[in-house]
DNA sequence: GACCGATGATCGGACGACCGAGTATCCTGG
DNA sequence: CCAGGATACTCGGTCGTCCGATCATCGGTC
């Protein structure tokens, strides 16, 4: 992280090292790979632009929240603990949630543990299992952090007719791409929506 | 990189550990943040569709690379030195192509090196510069590469009508959103600055 | 009740990207 | 000609993510 100019105002441009912009690296590489005949041109170019855009916005809300002592990673996951019945989720529900790694959510749970924010609590029936539990100091510092987030629109510059139109080409995108169920128990149960309750 | 499923053929499914999916964990992120009032929905709901589709679209790439020993960024890199005319550029200028930090490209073309893909020139006048020079492997492992991301369509699950359409909103996000031009306005004018604290 | 395939979490290792610093080298204004 | 700022690259350290592998536990089956 650390490229890209943030996108809004804010703050004082904190003077650091970035990389030097070039006018539309993309639109180059678009031109270059039509101009020599290469597959898929189109998908390149969505897929670099992607890239980018979440590069950009990443870069974004990294800065933020950088000063709270968070990152994205850890603040989603925050949230995710502050949002659930009894501030508390096995870890492998923060995981199928946050859509990571295994390995990543013990290692975001370690740094949230270590700073106070979370704490790690054995589930009552399931010995395998190991619950994150957010503190107060957590709930304290996802309340700072998402007032933040709304200052910077969580690093999306587009306005939220674009931003709107964006979310419903990525959903698209998503749902063929791969975001797929294995959430035929889930869904069942859940009462058939997409858009499903509050899973514990 | 390791979660989603793969949403392109080509290989067989590689029996492996995956983040469980979840039916829609942003359409539930979404819903308690309006539930709750919290602050910018739409732009929360967008910034968090671009990171997981990027994810998506990373990871699908990633696989189809790395068969060839190959990761996005080295891909890339390695590309960029094929479309210029001697085949080499200076280290600073493929950062500014790729929109990189100066260290990641370092890094990267350590790798390549390591790789025998590239190899580092001196700058004929200026001994500052390295050159980055494609090799002839590099050249042929280039190729295979772009027929692998071909058939997988650079991991852009979506058709090229609706690829095209996110490019549009993509590259507007971008102009919105920092990736401006070159700084020399914005550098001159920063120079009276603080310690840049980029506290809110 | 014992077995054995799933499941949950962790560890070690690898990458990519970043930041802060530091060393060369260029270049320009006085 | 030289000082001082800009530029080019590199090093060391942090972070987040992933993979492969390991260990404990669960749970259904025979």
């Amino acid at each position: 992280m650390g490229g890209g100019r943030r996108p809004f105002a804010a703050q004082p441009p904190p003077r650091r090292r970035e990389p030097t912009r070039q006018l539309d690296a993309l639109a180059e590489a678009r031109r270059q790979w039509e101009t020599r005949g290469l597959a898929e041109p189109v998908a390149m170019a969505a897929t670099t632009a992607l890239m980018r855009a979440q590069q950009l916005a990443s870069q974004a809300v990294e800065r933020a929240l950088r000063p709270l002592g968070l990152s994205f990673a850890r603040y989603e996951a925050l949230m995710l603990l502050s949002f659930s019945r009894t501030g508390s989720l096995p870890l492998s529900k923060v995981g199928e949630r946050l859509l990571v790694h295994p390995t990543s959510v013990t290692n975001t749970v370690d740094k949230l543990e270590q700073q106070g924010l979370v704490r790690r609590d054995r589930h009552p029936s399931d010995r395998r299992t190991t619950l994150a539990t957010i503190t107060p100091d957590g709930r304290a510092l996802a309340q700072r952090a998402t007032a933040v987030m709304g200052e910077v629109r969580f690093g999306m510059p587009l306005d939220d007719d674009d931003a709107e139109a964006l979310v419903t080409l990525l959903t698209r995108l998503r749902a063929a791409g791969g975001d797929a169920p294995d959430a035929h128990v889930l869904r069942s149960v859940v009462s058939g929506g997409p858009a499903a309750q509050e899973v514990q």
